[in-house]
DNA sequence: AACTATTTATAAGA
DNA sequence: TTCTTATAAATAGTT
């Protein structure tokens, strides 16, 4: 009923199917409306879009609530029983899964072995020695680049104390020239004997959190 | 729509009033599986006669049940008792749980260690490591338990060729003396060449569900 | 339950 | 979204 017949079937073009679906979801709402007066029926209808969003009607003088009482009474499927049976169901299925995982990690970690038998016990092995060789690969780059990192706070450091001993020395200008010598020297003498750990060290973000 | 036009008000002849019940009964109907259709639109739809008698349209993979699920969390309306609350909360409970789990078998797996620090691996290492440990441990009892019934077996196989070997000697008793010694020589000449797993063995229930 | 004249719903276009 | 309108679909009244 348009200026074109359509196929029931999905229609494709999200805006077309959006305008549609508002005018259809208007339509059956109303033929629930005239249904209800017209026939002294009661309707409960509840519309998703495939956005989520919800639209209902519901005979006047009955709440949802009441439908499904009704329903229930009715149909002899015991909606609230059925919906906790499912509820139970999965819940069992979860609880198997997770008892079976439960039953897995202590084998990895080698507790309930006793019950295995050779076959299993050898899986195991494997298993955990293929977790081990990876654990191990990313641990040996986690010291790469750790190595890499203390190379170039190394390098950082060497340049800031070059840097500062070059600022202390412009600084100091022309004094240095009238007072002792041996003053820089000691002050040379000191850092070249200052622990590297005590030195002034660049802030490193990639590791702060990592370590 | 029809010969004439209606007024939208309850029809009075009780007999038009069912007929107009059954036609625009399926009418609504028809209307609810075409929208759901065209426009992916999930839909719930019950209709009751003034009768009591009863008609529903539910989307194709939705229940009823998982309409009201909708509903509910939707309209915030409380339409499931406290036992279902309490019910989906053990649920919520359990599948972080599992969740848990399946990280941390991952973990174990060495899957997914990219996200974890050093520490978090050093201490996967040590639950590795452990867990081999107590692997190997387990297998070298193994080893040793084949062995001591391995031994036992070979005694066992031992024993029982000498007492049959007796028992031969002592049934053939006059026999023997009579027959051509060279055959009693022949019989411990084969016995000794057959290979020792054709021999018979004793039986180890031990063994047998484990190997 | 079928038929059909008519009303109503709505697809496409603006 | 809303309006318009040509056309498809629904259905009231009839058989």
């Amino acid at each position: 009923m348009g200026r074109g017949k359509i196929e029931i079937k999905r229609i494709e073009n999200s805006t077309n199917r959006q305008v549609a679906y508002s005018k259809r979801r208007n339509g059956i709402i109303k033929k629930a409306k005239e249904i209800t007066v017209l026939c002294d029926a009661n309707v409960s209808l509840v519309v998703f879009a495939s956005s989520g969003k919800m639209h209902e009607y519901c005979s006047p003088s009955m709440q949802l609530v009441d439908i499904l009482d009704k329903y229930h009474k009715q149909s002899g499927k015991r909606l609230w029983d059925a919906k906790h049976e499912n509820l139970s169901n999965e819940m069992d299925r979860v609880k198997k899964e997770n008892d079976n995982m439960q039953i897995e990690l202590r084998h990895l970690r080698g507790e309930d072995i006793t019950s295995l038998n050779y076959k299993e016990l050898m899986a195991l092995e494997e298993a955990l020695e293929n977790g081990l060789t990876g654990v191990r690969d990313k641990q040996s780059e986690f010291m790469k680049m750790m190595r890499t990192n203390e190379r170039m706070m190394e390098e950082e450091n060497k340049r800031l104390n070059n840097e500062l001993y070059q600022k202390e020395m412009e600084a100091m200008g022309e004094c240095v020239r009238e007072m002792d010598n041996g003053y820089n020297q000691r002050m040379r003498d000191f850092n070249s004997q200052m622990p590297f750990a005590f030195r002034v060290q660049p802030i490193q973000p990639n590791l702060q959190e990592r370590i």
